[in-house]
DNA sequence: TAGTGGTCTAGACCACTCT
DNA sequence: GAGTGGTCTAGACCACTAC
C-alpha cells in the first residue's frame, strides 16, 4: 500500500476512536495536538478527518471540536410515527425546539401541493435533538384551510398527532423526496455545525383521503446521523 | 457580508457555471486558471470547488477536470422497474457494463436475507451510466435455490425482469435502506472518482409472496447523481 | 482570556490521463 | 510529454466558544 498519507493517519483514527475510554465525552483531541503527535502538519491532518466525516464516523460542533458521531438513528418517513415515538423506540432521547411560527405564503411548498405560489400557509420552524445533539432542521407548511386555528397549539410534539386529533384528518398520499445535500447558512446555524456541512434533505407533500393538500415538510438531517429505512 | 473568501468564489463559480455556452463540455477551467483569475491560492479555490461539488453542482472525474453536474435522477427503489426503463423514461442513455459473475457467500446479504453466513450466493457486479456518465455501482446476491442456472444468462439488463420471467418469481416484500456515505475504494474506482467521494448507499433485502429469501443489493450512487422519490 | 476550529498563503512534488 | 488534479508543507491570522 502506496498510500496517501493521510489515508494512513484515517487508519490510525480509526484505531483512536474505536475505544470510547481513550476519549472524554467521545471528544478528540485538538487538531494541532493530533498533527503533532502524526508528525504532519494540520492541513493534512484535516484531509484525514474530513474524510472519516464524509464516512460519519466523526463530526464537529462549530470551533468547539471533533466528536465520536453516534449510531445512526433509523427513521422511516413513510410512516407517521412521530419523531418523539421512533427516538424513544431506539433508547434515545429526543427533544424539539420551536424556532419560528408564521403564516404567511411558500412558493415551493404551494408548487408541492398544486396551490397557487400566492397561497398562504402556516408554517412552523423547529430544531430537534437526539441525545442532545441537534441532528434535524425542518420547516412544515400547513393548508390553513385543512387546519384552522392551528397555531393556537404548541408544536413540540407530532403535528401529524395534532392534526388527527383536532381536524379528524388521516394522511392518505405522499410524495416524498430525499437526497444528498449542503446545508444551508440557516440550517447549518440552527444546527450549530459549519455552513456547507454535508446533509440529507427529505421533503414530503402529503394529501388527505379525497386527495387534497394538507401539508408540505421539508427535512434537513445531518448526514451521519440517520439512516432511512423503508419497507413494502 | 463578510464572508470567507472562498464563499464568496463560490457565488462567481455558480455564475461561471449558469451559462453553458461559456463552458466546453460542461468543464471548468482547469484549478490553477481559476486560481489565478480569482487572485487567490489553488487550496482556497479548491475549497469553493469543495462546496460546489457538496451541493451537487460539479464533480470532478478522477484527475481530469471538474465538470458540470447534470440534474439527477429520479429513482424510486421501491418499484422494480429496471434501471434501462426508468433511465430512458427520464429522456436520459442508460448503459450497463457487467464487472464479475460468481458463486460465493457473503456474510452480509446472509445476514439481510436471515440465511447462515456461509450460505453460497450468485453474486454479481455491474457499473451503470447515466448519459455516459458512471453513476452507480453495485452487487447484487442472488440466492441459487432461487433461480438456480442464473449465471448462464446475460445481466446486462434487468436482473428483477429475469426472475420473473425465467423463474416465476414475485417479488412480494422489499426491506430498503439508505444512508449518505463515503465511496469506498474498489466503488470509487469503478466509477473513476476519487477515493471517499460522498455517495449514497442504498441496499434492498428481498423476499417471494412466501417470505423466503430471493436476493439482496447494495447500490453506490455518486451523491449527486440522484433524488430518491416514494410515492405511498 | 485561552483554546479551538476556520480560513488563507505561496509554494512544492506526485500520479494519473490524454495525445 | 504536457496538462490536470491529488497531496503535502510550514507557517499565519481570524472568529467563535467556553471559562
Amino acid at each position: 500500500m502506496s498510500d496517501a498519507y493521510y489515508l494512513q493517519l484515517t487508519e490510525h483514527l480509526r484505531e483512536l476512536i474505536r475505544d470510547p475510554e481513550r476519549l472524554t465525552d467521545g471528544r478528540l483531541p485538538p487538531e494541532r495536538l493530533l498533527a503533532e503527535r502524526f508528525r504532519t502538519t494540520r492541513m493534512t491532518l484535516r484531509q484525514a478527518l474530513a474524510q472519516l466525516e464524509g464516512e460519519g464516523r466523526i463530526h464537529r460542533s462549530n470551533r468547539r471540536g471533533w466528536f465520536v458521531s453516534p449510531e445512526r438513528l433509523l427513521y422511516d418517513p413513510t410512516r407517521d410515527a412521530g419523531f418523539n415515538d421512533y427516538v424513544r423506540a431506539q433508547e434515545r432521547v429526543p427533544r424539539t425546539e420551536v424556532l419560528a411560527v408564521e403564516t404567511r405564503p411558500h412558493p415551493p411548498a404551494a408548487q408541492a401541493l398544486g396551490l397557487p405560489a400566492s397561497h398562504a400557509f402556516y408554517h412552523i420552524r423547529r430544531r430537534r435533538f437526539v441525545d442532545d445533539r441537534a441532528v434535524l432542521a425542518e420547516s412544515l407548511w400547513v393548508v390553513p384551510e385543512r387546519a384552522p386555528g392551528l397555531l393556537e397549539h404548541r408544536f413540540d410534539h407530532s403535528l401529524w398527532g395534532l392534526l388527527r386529533k383536532h381536524w379528524q384528518i388521516e394522511l392518505a398520499h405522499r410524495s416524498i423526496r430525499m437526497m444528498s445535500e449542503a446545508l444551508s447558512r440557516q440550517d447549518a446555524k440552527d444546527l450549530g455545525v459549519t455552513p456547507g456541512t454535508a446533509g440529507l434533505g427529505i421533503n414530503r407533500a402529503i394529501f388527505d383521503g379525497e386527495r387534497r393538500p394538507v401539508e408540505y415538510d421539508e427535512e434537513h438531517w445531518l448526514h451521519d446521523a440517520i439512516c432511512v429505512t423503508v419497507d413494502i
